[in-house]
DNA sequence: GCGACAG
DNA sequence: ATCTTGTCGC
């Protein structure tokens, strides 16, 4: 387990983390198609928090794309970067997760967000920003529409509708298990929106969310427990 | 001005 | 995100 502090020059208030968002905006790439699914790592990255002891804890699971199996884990813990805020989340988990993906062994292949990427106000949500800061090819994977709008896909597994701005197209809101709420896909950086959507079809084999955030999730909370606890670790 | 709002 | 018991179902 890392320990991290907030990053030198992080923005403090809403005004300079937008400010923040517009600049980096330009440097999402949206024309690459990323890497096929089912073949290579697929990483999953999480966060948890406990707002009262000023509590970060971040987790990265790399899964075989193949397999879902686990290849590797790192978490980090550190101090709260920034308070909730909606539309600046990525301002609140990018410290943390970085530092955790930073940690692992092996190259992470294509990472899974858990929120948007290109669905957000400004066009430049977590996965987006997550993306553009390392390099790496990125998607979003929200549990909710924020506030998008979509027509119900239709019932089974694989329906997919348009998540939409006003007209314009941010994402898909994916059924990925029969009959059950669907989840909302958005590119991040370096992956198209088709591939997006594959990938999290073949993460999701029995599960409305993805294995990789599923992963991810409860390794954060683990992680939090141990640095709030501060006794014997579980591993 | 008011309410809504990823995690 | 987080606060939180039992409960219905495979």
């Amino acid at each position: 387990m890392t320990t991290v502090g907030v990053p030198a020059g992080w923005p403090a208030t809403e005004e300079e983390a937008r400010a923040v968002q517009d600049r980096l905006r330009a440097r999402v790439v949206l024309d690459e198609p990323g890497p096929p699914p089912g073949t290579g790592h697929v990483t999953g990255v999480d966060v948890a928090y406990d707002d009262e002891r000023d509590l970060v804890a971040a987790a990265a699971v790399v899964l075989d794309a193949a397999t879902l199996e686990v290849v590797a884990e790192t978490t980090a813990v550190g101090r709260i970067s920034f308070p909730y805020v909606p539309g600046l989340l990525a301002f609140r988990e990018i410290p943390t997760v970085r530092a955790a993906l930073d940690a692992l062994p092996c190259p992470p292949g294509l990472v899974v967000c858990d929120g948007y990427g290109l669905a957000h106000p400004r066009r430049f949500g977590l996965a987006s920003h997550l993306g553009v800061l390392t390099g790496l090819p990125t998607i979003g994977v929200a549990k909710n529409p924020f506030t998008f709008t979509y027509d119900d896909p239709g019932p089974a597994r694989g329906s997919a509708a348009p998540l939409l701005a006003g007209t314009e197209e941010v994402g898909s809101a994916l059924r990925t298990r029969d009959g059950v709420k669907p989840v909302f896909v958005s590119v991040g950086h370096r992956v198209s929106l088709g591939n997006a959507l594959a990938h999290t079809m073949a993460l999701t084999p029995e599960y409305r969310l993805p294995e990789t955030t599923r992963r991810a999730d409860a390794l954060c909370r683990r992680a939090l427990q141990d640095a709030t606890t501060r006794q014997a670790p579980t591993s």
